[in-house]
DNA sequence: GTAAGTTCTTGATTTTTATCAAGCGGCAGA
DNA sequence: TCTGCCGCTTGATAAAAATCAAGAACTTAC
């Protein structure tokens, strides 16, 4: 198994000759850093496994900068509003470092379903891993403390804190890179 | 077209022959004042569209409840922790007031999926469309000021405010009871 | 290797929001 | 009708986090 067909099965539980089937669809694709893989505006057509580097997907909004999300080595890049419900984005997508994917066109998603006949099952169970994780960090918003959130991801996503400028996470930790800079200090002391 | 038939209609967009089909596995249901229709730890194996009533799902966090969500009319009551992945939940779901609800059973829900062909596509998008809805409500909490999220929520939510104790609104959006009634007084002068 | 530009840290201050405490008002039950 | 309770409001104070500003540390480019 290489490493493409290693992060289907680990997305979507697939095995054997599936694994083959659906990784042929895959084109290696890669992003300069500072590119954009996605705009505002832009109805997202692509579905990326991410094989190297960091993509920070994130809204602009009146002068600020919201990032929503990092993405490293075996992040799924995407918009599902995009590629789901052909609807424009609101987010932009841009490699913060060089970047390699796995890469699957719409219309070659769309056929996998005429491959594997319970692929709709599968992407449902997928779709249903991220909202639940959603609901945990929606939940971590609203119960937790700036230093409580900094330890929830650091417990989730411990990874990002070597590879990823600061300013960034604490952006989608809704904190000010500030603040973040204090926490860590602390931490750090003990 | 009966009120059943209406709300899965707008959920999952089937139409003719289905809606009946699929009505038929629904049970009305009632919940009484206070009563609980799930605790932690328990599996949830039901889901249930809401016909009357304020249903309350919340986590109890050493001491303090967090409210994730308020069901009202046309609600969406399940936790698709348990009713997908066969896991026991982390929520309290509890009527606030006498409650009604058209209930399906988690082996019914599976037996859909024999009668319906399409139908994990459709719960795919259903899903999909909760987990972007997710995605917009993180995006309310890192980026806007309490007032803001108050606007928000107003916006797409207007007859919470109409039905809801509040208190339980200002949790639900990240802040202490005394701040929503602050926020309102300020709106209400203007 | 040095200069220029970022990014991160630190301190001082202000703003926002939570906490604590008291009082008001409507509603349910006696 | 009265009483007690619960939920909401209001005010005073405290705590948390943002903002502003400056400087240090690290990168990148020449």
């Amino acid at each position: 198994m290489n490493e493409l067909e290693e992060f289907i099965k680990d997305y979507w539980g697939l095995s054997g000759d599936d694994l083959a089937r659906i990784g042929s669809y895959f084109k290696q694709t890669a992003l300069k850093k500072n590119e954009f893989f996605l705009k505002p505006g832009k109805i997202c057509n692509t579905l990326s496994i991410q094989r190297s580097g960091i993509i920070r997907i994130y809204i602009s909004d009146n002068e600020q900068e919201i990032t929503q999300w990092i993405s490293v080595r075996g992040g799924f890049v995407s918009d599902l509003s995009g590629l789901i419900f052909d609807q424009p984005s609101r987010y932009y997508i841009q490699a913060l470092t060089d970047a390699e994917c796995y890469t699957i066109s719409h219309e070659d998603y769309v056929r996998i379903s005429h491959v594997i006949p319970q692929w709709h099952q599968l992407e449902k169970l997928f779709i249903a891993r991220c909202f639940l994780f959603m609901e945990e960090r929606i939940f971590s918003l609203l119960s937790m403390s700036t230093e409580q959130r900094y330890a929830w991801l650091f417990n989730h996503n411990p990874a990002l804190f070597n590879e990823v400028p600061l300013q960034y996470l604490a952006s989608m930790m809704g904190m000010t890179p500030e603040t973040l800079s204090r926490i860590r200090k602390k931490n750090a002391l003990r």
